[in-house]
DNA sequence: TGTACATCAGTGAACGCGCGTTCACTGATGTAC
DNA sequence: TGTACATCAGTGAACGCGCGTTCACTGATGTAC
């Protein structure tokens, strides 16, 4: 906990914290503003000196979820270095990463049910969040014979998509599903066949 | 309604009705049971004689949904006929069908947070669908040639997560992202992708 | 056919609960002199 | 350095709310004679 300040210091902080701590426990449903504030010390009324309410701390905990979401995979992807296809190979292994590390962020993200355009710092971040995945497909699919190229924003919305499914699906403990795979084989290998499709992997290997 | 039996008739089913409506409506949070009853046009306390509880309600819903969810999987598959390939991709596109025509169940199974295993008849249910896709998979990995096969269970999964990542980020209306492409087309377009990258559809087309 | 009875689906009132939010307040802190 | 003051983060009590669940009950229905 950084220096006191006020009273608390960093209460708005101490909030967001609780705040994922909880929807990585109980679920976006579970979170409660009441509890929130019981986790950082600080009666429920204390919350409403920093956030207009219950659904502006979530979206806060996303907004940053997207932030830290971009900073990663933009590290991953690395301006595309050493070869394209690394840089986006690791830009889906960051992906999967992100969701395991940051259970709370990535469900405020995805799973909260709160609109990306509820305000424009949410959209902003999402937005960045998004441009980079579509600029590592934009990037890769330029090695790909003009006349088979499938649009970058498809490309990418078919990696998003995979993704996606794999962390709902298999990487959460999630409703009694045990996964037939570790999460990140299964992204990986379901990645690779794509990329094999596109002809940017050599059929044999 | 059909016919009215005691008082209500048929309360049991039009409980599960209204609870996916109200599911569809506004998520697995925004159910509750009091309103289920008033939208089934009943007080709150019958739903007891029928369920044991909230949870109970929602797990039957999910049940009834992998039900139907098996039986039109099923339906689509044929059998594998007219040909494996053909097969395969008319269960994708029920698999979406599926998420579209019924997203109180979809819900219910995925995004409620009910556990598959809390009683046998769900868990059985559930399993019966997931096994038509993996027959699916495994009747159509018999044309890749045996050391470049992967194990059908990988394949499925394969499937399942792309199929499901599309429902959730571009089938809903969900979080203001609007989706890029129809989500068929997304599904499709991918499918067929995996499909050549595993050889199983000529590189062109 | 008519009557007496058993069944049990649905009632209505009540419960305890924790929620999100509001309000006038208090008291620790930083600042000006 | 010491005092007076303004600020405003956090308090504590209260609100209205709708929830899930329980309970003794009631009254429509099907059945037995």
């Amino acid at each position: 906990m950084p220096k006191r300040g006020y009273h608390h210091g960093d209460l708005r902080r101490a909030l967001v914290d609780a705040t994922l701590r909880l929807i990585e426990q109980k679920g976006p449903t579970g979170f409660t503003v009441s509890e929130a504030a019981r986790d950082a010390g600080v009666t429920p009324a204390a919350v409403y000196r920093h956030f207009q309410g219950r659904e502006d701390l979530i979206a806060e905990a996303a907004r940053q979820g997207y932030v830290r979401f971009a900073n990663i995979l933009e590290q991953a992807y690395n301006d595309g270095q050493p070869t394209a296809l690394a840089a986006f190979e690791a830009t889906g292994r960051a992906y999967l990463e992100f969701a395991r590390d940051c259970p709370g962020h990535y469900i405020a993200m995805f799973e909260s049910g709160i609109s990306i355009n509820r305000n424009s710092d949410l959209a902003h971040a999402a937005q960045r969040a998004m441009g980079v995945l579509e600029r590592a497909a934009e990037a890769l699919s330029q090695h790909i014979p003009p006349h088979k190229r499938p649009p970058a924003a498809m490309f990418s919305a078919h990696i998003w998509a995979l993704s996606h499914g794999v962390v709902e699906l298999f990487a959460r403990g999630s409703p009694g599903t045990k996964s037939p795979y570790p999460p990140e084989d299964l992204l990986e290998s379901g990645i690779g066949i794509y990329l094999r499709g596109l002809g940017l992997i050599p059929p044999d290997e």
